[in-house]
DNA sequence: TACAAAATAGTAAGTACTTGCAGTAAATAT
DNA sequence: ATATTTACTGCAAGTACTTACTATTTTGTA
């Protein structure tokens, strides 16, 4: 998202732009209740690249939903976890998660993975 | 967003997939408490290309969040309002806009039109 | 000494998303 | 007869977003 990151039109316009994107939520998802590596989380989030993640990971660590801690071991060790910011996030993508469920049972709609 | 529509990874990732894109989430805002015909939404979101608001309404039209009713009349005069579905979307994003707000504060951030 | 492991970085290529611009329809006002 | 109004549609061009593939770092291990 590279795109008029700086041309913010309303709050809800903000709040889209900070959540959006192919990954995101998924991510902010899987990290709600636990720090996880980069390998667990590439894991997790099925279907993305590693450049993907990376990016993705990079982009929720400037707008600080996301903290990064590095070990300095060999082989590297990286954890994610959700900062504060991004922990405030969670009952709101657990609202969209009861609105998206029922949606799907309405519509007979089932997951490829998970 | 005619992108893997099909391929949904888990609920959280078909939830965003409905609201996600770049104007959707303004659209179903402004329509939360008013029907409005196709020229006030145009209005009302700014820097909306008349293209992509027709293509976006679509879509959420197909999604079953917005209806849309067209009036035989010349010049047309087509209204645009939500859906139960779309309804049910309010509260969700009505929480991501308090969330925003409260980043926005934190980071002094101003907003460019409304 | 070559090899594996974990977490990336860089660049080119591919695909999806947006914009721009021209054009349509049909009744009414001029 | 022509202009005006409203809500679009179609296509080409432009820009943003993703993927694919190659390469890097360092230390313990075979």
């Amino acid at each position: 998202m590279k795109n008029n990151k700086e041309v913010v039109h309303c709050i809800v316009d903000y709040g889209f732009k900070r959540v959006g994107g192919k990954y995101k939520g998924r991510i902010l998802w899987v990290l709600r209740d636990s720090v996880l590596r980069y390998g667990e989380l590439k894991r997790a989030i099925v279907g993305v690249t590693p450049k993907m993640l990376t990016q993705t990971l990079r982009e929720l660590e400037v707008d600080e939903l996301v903290s990064r801690k590095v070990y300095l071991e060999v082989p590297p060790k990286v954890e994610y976890a959700l900062t504060k910011s991004g922990q405030e996030l969670i009952p709101f993508i657990e609202q969209l998660r009861i609105w998206a469920k029922n949606q799907m049972e309405q519509k007979n709609i089932t997951v490829n993975s998970l």
